[in-house]
DNA sequence: CAGTATCCGTGTTGATACTG
DNA sequence: CAGTATCAACACGGATACTG
């Protein structure tokens, strides 16, 4: 069952505040929060929205799960008609607007420090190399 | 070798900025920042300041990864002077120090609203039982 | 369409032992 | 003290098949 799969998962060690941290800011959390910021979604519609994004997409699995702990968490409003075929609208409560609008904060962040941060990475990398390439042939530099 | 199994994990189909928000909100990269956003720490030291917060304690080889990660995407300054016994202080880049206050503020969010969350969660669970219980033995609540 | 149940590969984690 | 290296366990994520 994926409940209570999701659950053994939550019953980590962590503080509280913690796991609704990792939820928020989880793979797929992100993607559907910023996602339904913009707009009421469908399930598959909003699993067609996340795939475009890059990267591979998000199963079935996954999106149910991540879209069930967020709805638990009071995050997402889950709107099932009963209609057949059946139709399943998501969407942010005020509680997950307000997350939603954190989190998408945070990633412009990220998103606009790219270019510091791939910087660093550079400078990073050259320095390893450089200490690495030297203690592998330490004579070549070391020949006093 | 630590490095290559970070850069492995790191290989992963994410968008770029994407990577730097997981290591940002990644486990242990969350109380990592948080902690160096009060003063420096020393390796042994932060670690034993995480494992006080709450839940397990975060492994040496955690810890390393961590703080490997986030001083290659410049956000943490690593200083390691050439003593015996070693002693490396571990900092926040100005950088870093943004990145960590945004972490910061997203959970402190999330603390804030944790009554919220687990009253809704409550709400949640008891829809669930209900509902599950309704659909175990309908003949007692559906006999006409 | 919107899920649920199940199996299985693989990445991440953590315990342990070792090094400088 | 501050790591590195190696291995084993396990949770996570994904593919598939099935249901209402």
């Amino acid at each position: 069952m994926a409940v209570s799969e999701r659950q053994a998962a939550d019953a980590e060690s962590l503080c509280p505040y913690r796991l609704v941290l990792e939820h928020v800011t989880s793979r797929w959390g992100v993607l559907v929060l910023v996602g339904l910021l913009e707009r009421p979604y469908r399930f598959s519609e909003l699993r067609r929205a996340i795939n475009v994004v890059g990267g591979r997409g998000v199963s079935e699995k996954m999106l149910t799960q991540t879209l069930q702990t967020l709805e638990r968490d009071g995050l997402v409003h889950r709107d099932a008609k009963p209609v057949i075929p059946p139709r399943v609208d998501y969407s942010l409560t005020p509680l997950g607007r307000e997350a939603a609008e954190q989190v998408r904060s945070l990633a412009q962040w990220t998103h606009d420090r790219m270019a510091q941060v791939e910087q660093a990475r550079h400078a990073y990398d050259e320095n390893r190399r450089a200490y690495d390439e030297a203690r592998e042939s330490p004579q070549r530099s070391r020949a006093s």
